[in-house]
DNA sequence: GAAACCGTAACGGAGCGTAACGGTTA
DNA sequence: CTAACCGTTACGCTCCGTTACGGTTT
């Protein structure tokens, strides 16, 4: 599969795909033409990779939770995983927790602005 | 007033003040040595350009509020301000909502695995 | 000479977007 | 020749943190 084809069928872009590549997430051979040449499996993976960086993770904790992916697509219940989730829904709290007391500054100033 | 004492006296750097003078934001004169010599007035006005930075606003913004302020440390009623105070609430509102179907995701994933 | 300030220049970070330049193959 | 792929640098973005190097004043 080349790189483009991959980027299309994972809704992604080429530029993403080599950023991967180069930081080590997304094996693949050359052809003669130095092409990348993507196994199937790398279109779920890039999947993979995308939905953790969605959550919030980044690629560091991406290369370590890929392992921790079974056939169907789902995580395993690995200690590791859980452990990172777990500590990635707590960042989210304290994002939201921050986010709120923001929007509550921003709503008062707009009140006192508007006597 | 030297940079570090403003810095000291408005709870930021000399790294970070020094960023916002080259943005434009902090006027001052040069002693004989070339030391920066802030004006009294500057450690209001570095309050009010962190303050806007913590609401997300970015320093192009800043430049455009810091007029809005009035004596008091307060923001006039300027149609200016109430407008990007006004998107960046709609901004927080998208994030947090984004937040919350991501720990969603997180958490449904979480129970999956403990199955 | 050392300590304690100050200055500028420039890399690093996170994840790519976006040229810029070049080779290959149909 | 052109089109359509691919490849590898490398700068830009955002707000500074963090060296690195140098001058001045006490």
């Amino acid at each position: 599969v080349l790189i483009s084809e991959l980027a299309a069928r994972t809704g992604s872009t080429t530029r993403a795909l080599r950023h991967y590549d180069r930081a080590g997430l997304l094996p693949s051979r050359r052809s003669v033409n130095r092409y990348r040449d993507f196994p199937e499996e790398a279109v779920e993976r890039v999947r993979r990779i995308r939905l953790l960086l969605n959550v919030g993770l980044n690629l560091e904790d991406v290369e370590r939770l890929l392992p921790c992916f079974v056939e169907d697509g789902s995580l395993a219940p690995c200690s590791v995983a859980q452990q990172r989730l777990t500590t990635q829904i707590h960042a989210i709290d304290v994002a939201m927790a921050q986010l709120c007391a923001t929007k509550r500054m921003l709503a008062d100033t707009l009140a006192q602005m508007r006597r």
